[in-house]
DNA sequence: CTGGGTAAC
DNA sequence: GTTACCCAG
């Protein structure tokens, strides 16, 4: 025998065992998952709501908010969008209007008006294009945050379009969106509608035993970066927010997905 | 898809 | 306030 083809025997076999141990790995992880006992799947709807920080969470009939009086906008809107919810319906969009379930009184639509900033959904209206109902009750004031039109067009709708390409690829995804409310902030129109600074998407795909979970945060500016490269921990928003985003999760399912930033089992391509 | 604006009724 | 039309990333 070749000492090449004794070469080539032992790399593959190498290759064999990496790939195996890798395997026997995540077998294994499953497992210890499995054996911690993953809670029984009801309706994510409010099941993976996040903690407030205001106090005032609000649900309407396809996503819930919790709303913050200080800056005239939700600190985050929660929704699951499910592999049917994608639709390519187009339905003539309305005029934004106030949400009167926000007790504090939302902001008024003028307050954008002639800002520079375009009122940037943070339910889009495209996941809720299942129905006119769940797409009109996404152009209510709590559901917007002032957005450059370029980060709104750009990388922003990017992502928008990659959560769409995941919930039909992963049987629906649970999608928690919003602006980080933090520091030096510029306002606009009479209500003082704060301007974030960077904005945050977190996801998690609760279809399998495994859970899995992904978390954005994107600078207020266009970019044509990869999304991956804003790839952060749940933990990182978390302490940048002081919100829970799933308190409902096993506490050491939770802890070991929330720190990490790892991206695999999501497919950018 | 994500949004903007103006004019006329 | 609403409807129609035209515009850009």
């Amino acid at each position: 025998m070749s000492r090449e083809k004794v070469f080539s025997i032992l790399a593959i076999f190498i290759l064999l065992g990496v790939l195996g141990y890798e395997y026997f790995l995540e077998e294994k992880e499953r497992a210890d998952i499995q054996s911690l006992g993953v809670k029984p799947k009801v309706d994510t709807n409010t099941y993976f709501l996040p903690t407030s920080t205001t106090g005032q969470i609000i649900h309407h009939s396809s996503y819930s908010l919790s709303y913050d009086e200080d800056h005239e906008q939700a600190e985050w809107v929660a929704y699951e969008l499910k592999k049917s919810h994608l639709s390519t319906r187009k339905f003539k969009r309305p005029y934004f209007e106030i949400d009167k379930a926000v007790k504090t009184g939302a902001a008024h639509w003028r307050s954008y008006k002639n800002s520079g900033y375009d009122r940037g959904h943070l339910c889009p209206a495209g996941d809720r294009s299942y129905s006119r109902e769940a797409h009109d009750e996404t152009f209510l004031t709590s559901n917007i945050s002032p957005q450059k039109h370029d980060f709104n067009s750009g990388i922003w709708n990017r992502l928008e379009q990659k959560i769409r390409y995941w919930a039909n690829k992963y049987e629906g995804v649970f999608v928690v969106t919003g602006g980080i409310l933090n520091g030096e902030m510029e306002t606009i129109g009479q209500d003082a509608v704060s301007v974030p600074n960077q904005f945050y998407k977190v996801l998690i795909d609760n279809n399998k035993v495994l859970p899995k979970m992904i978390a954005f945060l994107i600078p207020h500016e266009d970019s044509d970066k990869p999304l991956y490269d804003f790839v952060v921990s749940v933990d990182d928003l978390e302490n940048l927010t002081g919100i829970d985003f799933f308190p409902q999760l096993d506490d050491t399912i939770e802890n070991r997905l929330e720190a990490s930033s790892s991206y695999k089992g999501w497919s950018f391509n």
